[in-house]
DNA sequence: TATTGTTATACTCTATAACTATA
DNA sequence: TATAGTTATAGAGTATAACAATA
């Protein structure tokens, strides 16, 4: 193992950098993720979204996408389309009448429930080549990488 | 720490999702990219490009989009740019008179290096948190989840 | 004045399909 | 017939700027 890939290629500058390394990484997981929920019309920035309303119910828009840290302009053709699927619900805000409070529907819940049990199951691909504790490893130390930007 | 983040939200079914933090961990990665090379007019796929070719010249444009995953077609504008700049140029094949053979020129060498001892001294930024060995232990573990695919 | 949701817009990245010239 | 480079095109994804309603 010199910088050779499996194809004669050399990787030399690459296979030491961690950028290379994550967008790889995130293009497998990517796959392994349409598998289990395109079919759905679900995509991972659909899911997180979902995810936060799930567990946070009664947020505005814009506060869904501080928290998942995409513009909140983003946010309109994304809820109007979990609407279009009726697992999301804009509710008019009563103290603030510019606003909308997220939550999911029912079904919406029973929804995300489901894509949480397929996304688990996909990962599950990725631990059988790991070892015991190795995924909360590498949870904490890609978390350490996020907040190394907000905390400087 | 159980699914809130330090700005209220509760996260719990992300805080444990691989794919939800790969992609957080690129943004920051990527932001530092930026900031070492966004004003040499560099991103990562082009840095990604000038890597494979220095370490093997002579490539076609489309061994390089094959070594790096992405297609061909994504190819023409990168290497039009790119030569543009002066780094990378366009030989004609003796062999076989459809492809090129791409080399760096010798200030894209240069540029190359330069651009690299850039990359590497800012991916320093995320091993002041990392003990000894956890980025080598990172990079192999992510190469596991990168072969996952081709392996099944 | 500032903020929420919205729209219009633009830019990047990437993929597909079809073309041309070679092989 | 198959392949390399190219072109046109289209789709996501994301960002900026400006606007109306509201704070």
């Amino acid at each position: 193992m010199h910088g050779d890939d499996s194809n004669g290629i050399d990787y030399s500058m690459l296979q030491s950098r961690l950028g290379y390394k994550l967008r790889r990484a995130q293009m497998v997981y990517f796959d392994v993720f349409f598998e289990a929920c395109a079919q759905e019309g679900i995509t991972p920035g659909l899911f997180s979204i979902l995810a936060i309303i799930y567990h946070n119910p009664g947020l505005t828009q814009t506060a869904v996408s501080v928290a998942l840290d995409v513009d909140r302009s983003a946010m309109v053709a994304a809820i109007d389309k979990l609407e279009g699927m009726e697992v999301v619900e804009r509710r008019k805000s009563k103290n603030d009448r510019r606003s909308y409070a997220l939550y999911l529907t029912e079904q919406g819940k029973a929804f995300t429930e489901r894509l949480n049990r397929k996304v688990v199951a996909g990962e599950e691909a990725f631990t059988t080549f790991m070892k015991d504790g190795e995924k909360e490893w590498l949870l904490d130390l890609l978390d350490r990488i996020i907040r190394a930007r907000r905390d400087g």
